[in-house]
DNA sequence: CGAATAGTGTCTGTGAGACATTATCTT
DNA sequence: AAGATAATGTCTCACAGACACTATTCG
């Protein structure tokens, strides 16, 4: 067995998603560099081993660098290697998924400059691999959002509960019972009330609006049973 | 923003698990290099772009040339990245997680002379940051093994399901209630009885044997609820 | 026959969903 | 007052677990 090591070609991407017009939607980038400059991808770019201390970083300063944006949540999501996918050789991408509410997007200049918002469900051409990876974090997130709280990080640090509950029916396509959602949010304990009510909608009863407990703004919390019992 | 890759050392990791003594065991090996030579760590060597396609085909062959093994189940765990892991330098270790009965590496003669197997719950000093790797994986296995068929990768071919059911219970730690479970196998409905039963035991009724269907061979099936209803 | 484990029938408590009712806003 | 949506109370059905009972082997 050989003992050195073959020069590869390692980079991480970002599949950011967020919620716009009631469905999931990936941001994409213009491509700066060959190959396939010019073509619509992933944000990503080479790990730094002088700047990022590990890979999680190195998403991060991705995020940073190229949009502005910082993400609350950010997961690593797969790692995607071989020799076919990119054309330069064989090459390392250690994927991350972030996810942010579409304010925190429209909010950042940089960000919207950059980049584009692309239906998970209708992209356009993809270069290397990225269709896979995309479809790979979209089913990720939805498989996490049946059993946990991640459909939060989508919503603004205030919300309702049927403002939540609306995120999660996007995130999951279908929709939920109403006392389900109540009682399950209730049992998992993250969300507390704010004095404040809500009521610029209109005509109608205003609805409580809700924050995460400072306890769970970092870790996400899990359920047992998942938010729907189709069996 | 530089537009050249850094070098980095890139390599697989095999988390190999099985079941001895009713408890969660790894597959430790002996280290033929520096550094930390002769020190027990996790199996596993560099990528080589010439051979392996990608990353799992390079964990395959990680299994299969210093062990000899050719593990069914063989999932990406995650990815482990950074400048403090490896006294080399920046390093990323793409880690993978196979299950094996017992019986399959004991009938290997060169598993057995290579490698040594570790509980999981008393494991001995490892190398970079193996520890955190076998934790991870084993998390991610009694996780997995609370709503799917995952198990099953333990135990042989042929088997009881009250053997089936000892192994979910050594598994998850905790006991699984009888009725719950067979009803649970009974309506995945990826087992098979066999005409052949099992009375070796002793002084008591035999068991059906049973066996994984064709069609679950490959993928592994998930349960939306779970076995065990704790909440 | 007794011991031991395999396998099944049945009851019950818990929890999710359906439905109905009350509450509170705007026009 | 009417209409709209928020929030909650209550009923029911389904499922998981508990328990008991039958089945089949060995000694």
């Amino acid at each position: 067995m050989r003992e050195t090591a073959d020069p590869l070609i390692c980079t991480v991407d970002v599949v950011l998603l967020t919620l716009r017009d009631d469905a999931l939607a990936v941001l994409l980038q213009r491509r700066e560099r060959e190959p396939f400059k010019g073509a619509l991808a992933l944000p990503g770019g080479y790990v730094h081993a002088q700047e990022d201390a590990d890979a999680a970083q190195a998403a991060e300063r991705v995020l940073r660098q190229k949009l502005g944006l910082v993400s609350p949540y950010l997961e690593q999501l797969a790692t995607f290697s071989g020799a076919a996918r990119d054309p330069r050789g064989w090459s390392v991408s250690i994927v991350y998924c972030a996810l942010l509410p579409l304010a925190a997007l429209a909010s950042d200049t940089k960000a919207m400059a950059e980049a584009t918002l692309a239906p998970v469900d209708r992209l356009p051409p993809l270069p290397f691999d990225h269709r896979d990876i995309v479809a790979t974090a979209v089913q990720r997130v939805r498989t996490k959002s049946q059993y946990s709280s991640l459909p939060v990080y989508l919503c603004g640090d205030r919300f309702t509960l049927p403002q939540l509950q609306a995120v999660y029916e996007a995130v999951l396509g279908e929709p939920i019972n109403k006392v389900s959602f109540r009682r399950k949010m209730d049992e998992l304990g993250m969300l507390e009330p704010i004095a404040g009510e809500m009521s610029s909608g209109g005509a109608h009863r205003p609805a409580q609006l809700y924050r995460l407990r400072k306890a769970f703004r970092q870790a996400l919390s899990l359920s047992e049973r998942g938010l729907n019992g189709r069996g």
